[in-house]
DNA sequence: GTCTATAATTTGATAGAC
DNA sequence: GTCTATCAAATTATAGAC
């Protein structure tokens, strides 16, 4: 595994566990077995850091996505491989979502990483609007992305500070099975 | 107004904006025009002044909501009141709940803070259930109750991470429109 | 309660050798 | 690409005078 690689390894499992601010440099440097000084050598600034952080957690999002519904047909199975590739990020990595995290965080972040969550969200939801049924306005298209994204996001949350996994599932079956 | 509600408020309006580590006893010395020192002499350790946020942001919560709903009789009157609650936080203090920042950076903060987090939401979700229809199966009234708390706190975050109220406005109202 | 002074540590960041 | 060395600033926190 190159150094960059472990690096963004280190740094997203602290970022989603405290937040932006937690993460430090010095840190990722015992992490990886380099010197702090050799981290600024891969990012210079923690801005590029954290850049790069969002910028592979949204790609990788975006690729199990697209693996998970190769197959899917209706709106349902499409629904249910959102749900699990989100699902999966909670339980497997035992941490919520990192573009949840940040957007929380919103306006303590430099402006950058702030725009390239929302670019997160928005791919989010853009999907989520296109694998909704045709039958459906599109206005109300538009609503049940929101809720849907906004739903599981807050179940990751929740479910993480209650320390029991069950409530992301509880949540999100019925929203699945409600809201559509 | 007191120095300790003065600190509390200069620390409530950062951290509900850049959380828990982007809060500096330099930057509320600051804020209230006294010395860092000072702050130190009303909140003696950092955790001690979070701990005090977070009480003080509950309890002022649970007055509103309980003002809220003096004269609300029915599900659907409480739920409204609810709403109005938190999006009254959402809007006029242009941020999201402190609970739900310090919620999603649960893992970096004190324990004795994480607590009291949980009990905020622990609160949240008895009174939800306490006001669902008495006609509602037990389980299905707690799985609501979460999913009406993940939804309007996810519905925040998306919100003020989009820079648009309209959308908490919209996803709530789905969610107390489908839910129930 | 507030101040001055200061300690101890952490943090983001850079210069320059290898 | 990694290291040593170092810096400037920030951060939590304490001691003691007024």
């Amino acid at each position: 595994m190159s150094t960059t690689e472990k690096l963004l390894d280190a740094a997203e499992y602290r970022m989603r566990r405290g937040g932006y601010n937690s993460v430090s440099f010095r840190d990722l440097a015992s992490d990886t077995q380099i010197k702090s000084s050799s981290v600024h050598y891969h990012y210079p600034k923690k801005e590029d850091l954290g850049l790069a952080l969002v910028e592979r957690y949204s790609s990788q999002f975006n690729d199990e996505l697209a693996k998970k519904t190769k197959t899917a047909k209706t709106t349902q199975e499409h629904l249910r491989a959102y749900q699990a590739v989100i699902r999966a990020a909670l339980v497997e990595d035992d941490a919520i979502c990192l573009c949840g995290l940040l957007g929380a965080e919103g306006a303590g972040l430099p402006n950058v990483i702030q725009h390239r969550v929302q670019q997160f969200f928005n791919e989010n939801i853009n999907w989520l609007v296109s694998i909704l049924p045709n039958d459906m306005p599109k206005a109300e298209k538009l609503a049940t992305a929101n809720t849907l994204l906004a739903g599981h996001q807050g179940a990751m949350m929740l479910a993480k500070n209650m320390q029991d996994n069950k409530i992301f599932d509880t949540i999100t079956n019925q929203l699945l099975e409600q809201v559509i």
